[in-house]
DNA sequence: ATCCAGATGGTACAAAGTATCGAAAGAACA
DNA sequence: TGTTCTTTCGATACTTTGTACCATCTGGAT
């Protein structure tokens, strides 16, 4: 999908990917529950990070009935720990992750206009990150890399 | 301060730090005001992170008054503008920034324990990130780089 | 002194996130 | 198939974080 990606990822879409992220949940030993296909899918229909409100408000509407944020909160969390989701810290809202199989320190991109979002994988780029947490003397380092602008639609 | 700088900074303390930031400040075309001074203090003591309501709380026992924290959140706003701070999205708190003249695409190094920060400016790292961006179709990229993780006394 | 712009204060509100606990739904097994 | 046990979900209340709006104050220019 990007240039500067390293290698070729199966990147999934459609019923597809539910079936991969099924897939990568139970293997976690958790549970695919219609909650949590609901909220994936939810997720998935955005190209933009949604928030844990705009999502418990849609499925409260596509279900007929309340969908309270803690809930949603809670799935979130638990697909951001197994790699199905992740959180955008910039915008206090959550991606889908497109190859849940695989983990990346992923580099986001979103956008300050059309909050239009993608990632790339560089991991030369996430490396150096890392190495140079580690030269500062932290350990377990998770980078957090989220890069803001204009996308090409949006640059005036 | 950091091994992986590329170049010497003129990093401030004190009253030194202050004055710098005063400067900065005016030459911007603000006005360095009593209340402005009191947030950036209050900042300035803190080596992690600290957040708007932290410091609206800090500054109302300081000053026997109460200040709210819209009135902080505006000088936040604009000491972020002006490079006299730095938002840390993954925490909703604000860092100063004692080398307030020099603009740098900053690394944050964030303790996820002891919430204890510091920051590190690696210029071809977030270069790298800035021409990705790029690449990638964005203009006006903005970095946003933090190191989650656990700092050398907090590792187990 | 008067006027004006910028800065601050008061209040109310919106958005994001968490804690607690009881009810329901799945898995497991006799 | 019914019972038991664990996991998930729902209801509710609350805390933290962030904004909007407008009145008041302050400091400088005329």
């Amino acid at each position: 999908m990007m240039a500067t990606q390293a290698h070729a990822h199966t990147e999934h879409t459609g019923d597809e990917l539910i079936v991969a992220a099924r897939h990568t949940l139970t293997d976690h030993g958790e549970q695919w529950t219609g909650m949590r296909q609901s909220v994936f899918e939810e997720l998935a229909r955005h190209d933009k990070p949604a928030s844990a409100y705009d999502i418990a408000d849609n499925l409260s509407q596509s279900r007929g009935k309340r969908v309270a944020p803690n809930s949603v909160y809670r799935i979130l969390d638990l697909f951001v720990r197994t790699n199905l989701a992740n959180r955008i810290e910039s915008a206090n809202a959550y991606l889908v992750n497109t190859h849940p199989g695989c983990r990346h320190d992923c580099i986001f991109l979103i956008c300050d206009d059309c909050g239009k979002a993608t990632h790339l994988d560089d991991d030369r780029v996430t490396g150096a990150l890392r190495a140079a947490g580690q030269d500062a003397g932290f350990s377990d380092v998770r980078p957090v890399v989220e890069l803001r602008g204009l996308c090409d639609d949006c640059a005036a």
